[in-house]
DNA sequence: AACACCTGTGTTTTT
DNA sequence: CACAGGTGTT
């Protein structure tokens, strides 16, 4: 084959990286200089040239999206012979091994993986049971203080004792849960990876296979590794390995979430002979913006060092826009989209980005006043909705009916007649047996003490579902069996009677779980499982580690809005950053210590370098906070960029946008209401449609009612009465 | 057990 | 202000 074509396309630098020979190397490569190129043509590099075999390939990425995309480049580069190689997040590869030595790590074989929800109900309960003040030590505040320690590597014995009462309270609560996850069975995300460092020390053999396996070790957003996920990688290399590390500590943002950006100096220390490349040249950003963003990232003083430069022609320099208040400042937004895509320009090539979700609201909402199309990144997860939780629980129970917290999420769900005083019943019955709370009510149900009783024949009821259930999938194929236990939880008519008015858009959640397990594909190599049910055993591991069922809502035409953190990795033609004021970015909670400053400055940082051709700062001058307005100032980051690097621009001439267009209509008439709408409500009064799915009599729309908030409604039986505005 | 009210909280986010 | 989750009431 020619291996040249893989080279062609590189700058020399990109081309030493790539070609380097086996042995550990460390790439600094800045934003927009070809560091997934570099990486994908790595993988490909050796498995042409080097006589690698894919499967001795291991690479990280920091999400399931990243690996995804890797992982079809390499495939574009390669061939299909690529798909064998392991790619995706340290927690996924960790599961991945997991998973075939279960009881050798002493986990059961379907073992529970908790997400952060799932995490603080259990903190929450064990809280209670130790009679801690819940005042004093919110769930939350205990699942912050385990998860910081655990990011750190620590176990619960080995955190230093902390001086005072408090400490030693929340250290107590480590103790418990950990205790806790041994005695379930279950993982939260970090013990996947110790988990995994434990079965390998106790069975070096089998880290000595693994190690020989995967010679070639890849991580990608090394800046963001977190001192376990440090600990996890340097096991696995081991010290004969020649790993390939790809990170630029300008855009390390995830300090709060443990992301030690040190892991980069420290790899070249843990591995002797690291070869050390910079990519320094930019391919994203013209000189404008570059130079914008060179200009703030050089007051960080605890850089490595590194400047970019680009080939590309200087370009319009970024223009500052000062609002009055955020009204003002999203009008001004959308108005220059409206002209920006009045020249032609696509939709989906145009962000607008801000520190915190909250802020994305008045952009929402103007944006669909003037009949915009966008798509929102962020807020609630698929795999963390409600609904989902619950046909998880039941899909749980077919998988292994002695999962407790499974057990505890559907014990009532739909509402059967099962309260707290008969689940408590159940757990003491199991605690003094040791039984799952599964075996403890069937015995209950089965002791003659009060067969007749209502809780005793709902409780019957429940466990004879359940037995029915497993009865009637057996046999099913993966999507088959999601789509009968769903309608044989009788869930749907649940949510139907419950809360009419979220129902349709839950009934809708799980028909995407029935369309996740379709399009779902096991891991093939995991050993012919003899368990039964092994594919959805399989499914229901992984869907706690992707949060997000592949690609659902990406269709074009749609102006994108996201966080920073959530825009890292991306690129887009033009760029809008809002909030650029004091305590919103850098944020009040950041300020404290330097560190948390340094961290905004390349939050920011990383905002900046997103941009291609256009890029737009934003701030106001006064701010509406939780029912308050509030003077601001500017960014201090605003004031290291200097001036002359910035165009000022002057309020647009439309800078109160036209109120919505009284009988609007959007291009398809067979949607009842037109965005932008105002309608009246019997009981939530009136509002304005924000937007619809699907057409005819039974779709969807959305509203946002003054007073009682948004809504989605169905047209059908909403009884809504367009207004004249 | 189910529902209405009330209180506290409110950075970023993947796994 | 907006919402989730928890408490208290029926």
């Amino acid at each position: 084959m020619d291996t040249n074509r893989l080279l062609d396309t590189l700058n020399p630098e990109q081309r030493e990286a790539v070609t380097l020979p086996f042995g550990p190397a460390l790439v600094l490569a800045g934003a927009g200089s070809g560091k997934t190129r570099v990486l994908v043509h790595r993988i490909a590099w050796r498995i042409e040239t080097a006589d690698t075999s894919p499967q001795s390939v291991l690479a990280v990425t920091f999400t399931n999206k990243a690996a995804r995309e890797m992982r079809s480049r390499v495939l574009g580069l390669v061939g299909p012979k690529a798909q064998s190689m392991w790619l995706g997040t340290f927690h996924s590869m960790a599961y991945r091994i997991l998973s075939r030595h279960t009881r050798e790590a002493g986990l059961r074989s379907s073992f529970t993986i908790l997400d952060e929800d799932d995490q603080r109900r259990l903190i929450r309960q064990l809280i209670r049971e130790m009679q801690v003040n819940e005042r004093d030590f919110p769930p939350a505040l205990a699942q912050w203080y385990i998860n910081q320690n655990k990011d750190a590597g620590l176990r619960a014995g080995s955190v230093p004792d902390g001086d005072g009462q408090r400490d030693r309270v929340l250290h107590d609560l480590y103790r418990v849960y950990e205790s806790k996850l041994q005695s379930l069975g279950a993982a939260d995300f970090a013990e996947l990876l110790f988990r995994c460092q434990d079965l390998w020390q106790a069975h070096p053999a089998l880290l000595e296979s693994y190690r020989s396996r995967f010679r070639e070790i890849l991580v990608d957003e090394f800046q963001d590794t977190n001192t376990l996920q440090y600990l996890w990688f340097r096991t696995l290399t081991g010290a004969q390995g020649g790993p390939f590390v790809v990170g630029d500590d300008d855009q390390a943002i995830y300090g709060w979430r443990g992301g030690r950006v040190e892991h980069v100096l420290r790899f070249a220390k843990d591995f002797e002979g690291t070869r050390v490349i910079r990519l320094e040249q930019n391919y994203r950003s013209s000189g404008a913006i570059l130079t914008v963003a060179n200009a703030l990232i050089a007051h960080n003083p605890s850089r490595l060092g590194k400047t970019l430069w680009t080939a590309s022609e200087t370009g319009r320099r970024p223009v500052l826009f000062t609002a009055d208040d955020e009204l003002e400042e999203a009008a001004y937004t959308v108005s220059a989209i409206e002209s920006i895509l009045s020249g032609g320009q696509p939709a989906e090539t145009i962000a607008i980005l801000y520190r915190s979700n909250a802020q994305s609201r008045v952009f929402e909402e103007t944006l669909v006043r003037n009949s915009i199309a966008y798509r929102i990144y962020g807020g609630v997860r698929f795999f963390e909705r409600g609904e989902i939780k619950d046909a998880l629980g039941y899909l749980r129970l077919m998988a292994d009916p002695e999962n407790d917290s499974a057990f505890e999420r559907v014990f009532n769900i739909p509402t059967r007649g099962l309260g707290e005083k008969t689940l408590e019943r159940v757990r003491a019955q199991a605690r003094q047996d040791g039984l799952s709370l599964i075996a403890s009510a069937q015995a209950l149900a089965r002791s003659t003490a009060a067969p007749a009783e209502r809780s005793t024949r709902a409780l019957s009821g429940f466990l004879t579902l359940l037995t029915d259930m497993r009865e009637a999938i057996r046999g099913l194929d993966l999507a088959g069996q999601v789509e009968r236990v769903i309608a044989l939880s009788r869930l749907p008519e649940y949510y139907q009677t419950d809360d009419p008015l979220r129902a349709e858009t839950r009934i809708e959640s799980l028909a995407e779980l029935v369309n996740a397990a379709a399009g779902f594909e096991p891991d093939p190599e995991a050993e012919p499982a003899s368990i039964e049910f092994a594919p959805l055993q399989a499914f229901l591991g992984q869907i706690t580690l992707a949060m997000e069922p592949e690609s659902r809502t990406d269709r074009p035409g749609q102006i994108q809005l996201m966080s920073l953190h959530a825009a890292k990795g991306l690129e887009f033609h033009t760029v809008f950053i809002a909030g650029l004021e004091e305590g919103l970015l850098p944020h009040i909670r950041a300020t404290e210590t330097t560190g948390g400053l340094e961290e905004e400055r390349r939050l920011f940082y990383v905002g900046l370098t997103r941009a291609q051709r256009q890029l737009y700062l934003i701030r106001a001058r006064r701010r509406r906070l939780r029912g308050h307005y509030f003077d601001t100032l500017p960014s201090r980051f605003l004031l290291e960029i200097p001036a002359d690097h910035l165009e000022t621009a002057e309020p647009r001439m439309v800078t109160r946008l036209p109120h919505p267009r009284a009988g609007y209509r959007t291009r398809d008439p067979s949607y009842p209401a037109a965005i932008g709408q105002r309608v009246r409500h019997p009981k939530f009064g009136e509002g304005t449609v924000l937007s619809h799915e699907g057409d005819g009599p039974q779709c969807r729309i959305h509203v946002r009612f003054e007073g009682s908030g948004a809504k989605w409604l169905i047209w059908e039986h909403a009884r809504l009465e367009a207004l004249e505005s």
